[in-house]
DNA sequence: GAAATGACCAAATGGACGAATCGGTCAATT
DNA sequence: AATTGACCGATTCGTCCATTTGGTCATTTC
């Protein structure tokens, strides 16, 4: 009840202003009893943020399909993650309140994630090389060029033009990443 | 006068911290007579950004050699610009102002500096899609995505791990903009 | 007697409001 | 005709103090 009522709350609110009294409130419990399953705000964030991950990996994962070629996975594993950015209430208010705030619990948590998703489309990027479906490259910096080019295209292009389709990213990341420019 | 001491002042204490006043006494004239040449402190600040971004075209133009490829002229040009942010005053001033306190005539300023760093790229991607060295791209897209993926490997790769060396970056992005992971 | 509770505390936050500072004007001066 | 700084309204700053916040713990509950 407490993690449903702070999901909720962190959700419409944002990190900074949910506040434990409001939590308990919604889960229908005392403050205290809050802190006797938490030490503090922040671990009961954490353990929201630990929930998001795995729902995160979960939704990539389903959305691999070892039929299609390593550049589409990647595609439609990182697609499927960013998404989450923009459709569900938790991320969204969180990326917004780094932005607008700084908040450095959620700075924190946003850095987390980042990581996680370089870390999953290293270990990707591995098995691709290994298989010798691409060629030899350090996984990390690999996997962080791909998200950030992918960042790139879903968020900051449309800050200013017209968001381009999944067809279009998915061309382009095949263009500029797989094929290369060169003729 | 007015334009060298308000130069001096944008670079040391940013757009906002700097005011008429000081900017007066450093050049060593009355208020009044800043306003009989420019409108407003914005059409003063913009003056002094149209040079600053004509010193960068300068620098861009002047690291390029007709000798080499086009993706090197490329990577010399991006590579000559983004130093500006890294290593002028009045940009790293700038740059922190946008990024901490979102001052509205400062991020008006930086999104004109952006536009111009992608018109300049565009264009060079243009001649090279006419003398045949590249494939049919779109330019705007494509001067994103490499002006996208080098702020990536000069800025934020180095915000949590080793800063990436000249040649490595050029590396990077043969690699990944030209010659493609395919095998 | 273990778990739950809410009154309680120190610390952080947020208006309220007067003082100071700002960009910009303009009558007086050079 | 060009320059100036006193002056103006608007914004910001600093300093209160009342309120709220995260967190504790003696008391109550089952």
């Amino acid at each position: 009840m407490i993690i449903e009522a702070a999901t909720k709350s962190f959700s419409l609110f944002g990190y900074k202003a949910t506040t434990i009294d409001q939590v308990a409130r919604l889960a229908n419990v005392g403050k205290g009893t809050i802190y006797t399953f938490f030490r503090n705000k922040e671990e009961l964030f954490d353990e929201i943020i630990k929930s998001l991950i795995k729902e995160m990996k979960d939704t990539a994962d389903a959305s691999i399909d070892p039929e299609l070629s390593f550049y589409e996975n990647v595609h439609r594993a990182l697609y499927s993650i960013l998404r989450y950015r923009k459709e569900h209430q938790l991320t969204i208010k969180l990326f917004q309140e780094e932005r607008d705030m700084g908040t450095p619990a959620v700075i924190d948590v946003m850095v987390k994630l980042e990581q996680m998703i370089l870390k999953y489309i290293a270990e990707q990027i591995i098995v691709a090389m290994e298989k010798g479906e691409i060629k030899q490259c350090d996984p990390e910096l690999t996997a962080f060029v791909m998200l950030k080019l992918y960042i790139s295209l879903i968020f900051d292009w449309e800050k200013t033009r017209e968001p381009l389709r999944k067809e279009q990213i998915l061309e382009l990341f095949e263009l500029y990443i797989f094929k290369g420019l060169s003729k």
